[in-house]
DNA sequence: TATTGTTATACTCTATAACTATA
DNA sequence: TATAGTTATAGAGTATAACAATA
């Protein structure tokens, strides 16, 4: 007979992860959904496009971790909301750089201070330390779920 | 006129941690998913059973972070996978304990060691240190996210 | 032929409410 | 009235494939 298996779903790292994520953004969500009316892939695109001006589809697929399909359809929503503008690429007519309008720009600059702040609660009780060292934890287990083995710390 | 905001998602919490536990999660969930066919809510239910066997619906929920409608609907698949049996309560009628059956145990005993392996490659490159301040991390964060502020470390 | 971006389709997940049977 | 669990339904998210326009 073999040995009893020690194991506890709470102790595991993939769970725990999820789990936390899930709270963690969730609160996050409500936030700018109720407060801003934006959706989260709307909120990544803006938070991108604020940062970044001017990037085409295809980047933008690759800064907000969401496929192409739903970059076309979530820059629909934001451009039909008057947040987002489209400029052709004369050389390659097949692209277009994305922009913040002028709406679109007033609206980050409102959500990013209450973004920071709601991170900063969120952070409270951790030190300077520990929050760096949970940056480089996170970055660790994503580059070798990517299966990229990085240099060591 | 406002000083530029400095802010880029990638360095912002909720979107590395969703993005660290999708990647994370998501290779986990192949595995269990292409290897022994289950998903992930149902990986989810066989983990905590194979630990504490003849708990009730109500705690599954409790345990598994998921509702009561996804745990009633994956116990019926699961039931009808042959792994899962239900015991009526015979001083409550509503409810039934859970417990695995031999098929369910059999899995059980197959995937936790693949689990256990997958997750101890996921976190090779991290001192013994790093993984416990990293759940610390974590743990703190679900607490804050769940508006309860735990007593300091 | 390959690439950018869009449209279509189907499947899963999530959230809610309504329902049953018991208590 | 309240609770354990089920069923029904609609909205959102996800994945894939097919497609149009352009390179």
């Amino acid at each position: 007979m073999s040995a009893p298996i020690d194991f506890s779903l709470d102790n595991f790292l993939p769970y725990k992860l999820v789990k936390t994520a899930e709270h963690v953004a969730g609160g996050l969500a409500r936030l700018y959904e109720e407060e801003f009316g934006i959706t989260r892939p709307e909120w990544r695109i803006l938070a991108t496009l604020g940062n970044r001006d001017g990037v085409k589809a295809k980047e933008l697929s690759a800064e907000t971790s969401l496929d192409k399909v739903r970059v076309s359809r979530t820059l629909a929503s934001l451009e039909s909301k008057g947040y987002v503008c489209r400029v052709r690429d004369q050389n390659d007519h097949r692209a277009a750089y994305l922009h913040l309008t002028l709406k679109g720009k007033e609206l980050y600059q409102r959500i990013v201070p209450r973004a920071l702040e709601w991170e900063s609660e969120m952070l409270a009780g951790m030190s300077a330390a520990q929050y760096r060292d949970l940056f480089k934890a996170l970055d660790l287990l994503l580059a070798k779920a990517d299966g990229v083995t990085p240099s060591p710390l």
